[in-house]
DNA sequence: TATACTTTTGACCATTCGGTTAAACCCATT
DNA sequence: AATGGGTTTAACCGAATGGTCAAAAGTATA
């Protein structure tokens, strides 16, 4: 049936994913995965003809979710400020919903950069930093923010964003022996990192 | 003789920090390993008994290689200002030199957190906070900074040093299609960055 | 119920991989 | 030249892995 035929291939795609995010493309095994899905080995290869096509599926779909959240910035119609605390807020949050995200995707992306290439084809970034200017372009002009500036202030705020969750077995290694809680401090980032972009900018 | 040894057992270890930082310890191969020092796959079970330990030889070497370079930071006499300029210009530079080291340390960190929790283990913490926040008290209490803030300023310094090299496979496809160098823009970033915390300090 | 199609399975295969072994090799000492 | 130590190698091994296949089970249609 069309209807089970759904759930067995979801059952797999969702047991893959799991399963790939913990142990990366190289560290998976088939049987594994067969294992979280309940299901033959054999079937993996009815529904995905191998690993690689199984993972390629799992990683589009992984990138694809992990872009999407960066869109809000681009198309609301916040101020800067508003827009840079809607961003820490909204970005960690989901983060936080899904911790070993940003390992799993940059660790993959470095292995096989072409990979995410076409992913990114489909998206005009000249487009949006200019569109990006142009919506604030009155705050940015008044504290000096020329539009060349723009990558580097984004990839500065994706990276306070992201990094902790990417190096955090470090950080939580780093935290414990302070009594902090990774969760906690992460909960507190969301407000700092805002607060501190903002400062940043109007100089 | 006991010059050749350390030629071969270094030959090994040079070998080994190459595939394992390009594979990972998953994709990488003993064979591999062993083709590209140039010997027998059996002489690698000779001088490091497995493949786990060759590896944990490797990730240790490299993590303190790693942690070192930030040490300036807490011992240098150059004020807070100089020592922000400071860190960004060697910690950029010396990613620069080894760009794939950060996408390492991180992955496999994440993989397996247990074995750089020993490496934390010998470094006391609190007493670096409290080091660094005596070091520049004057400037930090001007701008209303208290010490439970240095955790999120340091990480959020380490984050935009480190972070564009670990995706680097992203940021480069983004670049490029805006006819941008990964080196250059690496380059400007050296002062981007510096300017951009201190700047976010003084608030 | 008989037929034809899709889905699921257990058994199997070829290859790869980390690791072992016994013999060869090298070299200093006697 | 013979001995004895460490070093290096080719050949080999067992286990694990991605993938295949033919048969079984399930299901819709007539």
């Amino acid at each position: 049936m069309s209807e089970n035929d759904k759930l067995t291939e979801e059952k797999i795609f969702d047991a893959a994913t799991d399963v790939f995010v913990e142990k990366g493309l190289d560290g998976a095994r088939m049987q594994d995965i067969a294992d979280h899905a309940g299901i033959n080995k054999a079937l993996l290869h009815y529904y995905f003809r191998t690993k690689d096509k199984l993972f390629s599926a799992v990683f589009e779909m992984i990138a694809k979710k992990i872009f999407k959240k960066f869109a809000p910035v681009f198309d609301d119609d916040l101020n800067l400020e508003a827009k840079i605390r809607f961003f820490f807020r909204e970005h960690i949050s989901f983060l936080q919903a899904n911790p070993r995200l940003p390992g799993f995707l940059l660790n993959e992306v470095n292995r096989n950069p072409a990979r995410i290439k076409k992913l990114l084809n489909n998206i005009d970034f000249n487009n949006i930093w200019l569109q990006l200017y142009e919506q604030h372009k009155n705050e940015l002009q008044k504290y000096n923010i020329s539009q060349e500036t723009l990558p580097q202030i984004m990839i500065s705020m994706a990276a306070m964003s992201v990094f902790p969750f990417a190096a955090r077995g470090i950080l939580e290694g780093v935290l414990d022996k302070m009594g902090l809680d990774f969760n906690e401090y992460m909960e507190e980032r969301k407000t700092f990192a805002a607060d501190f972009v903002i400062n940043a900018l109007k100089k």
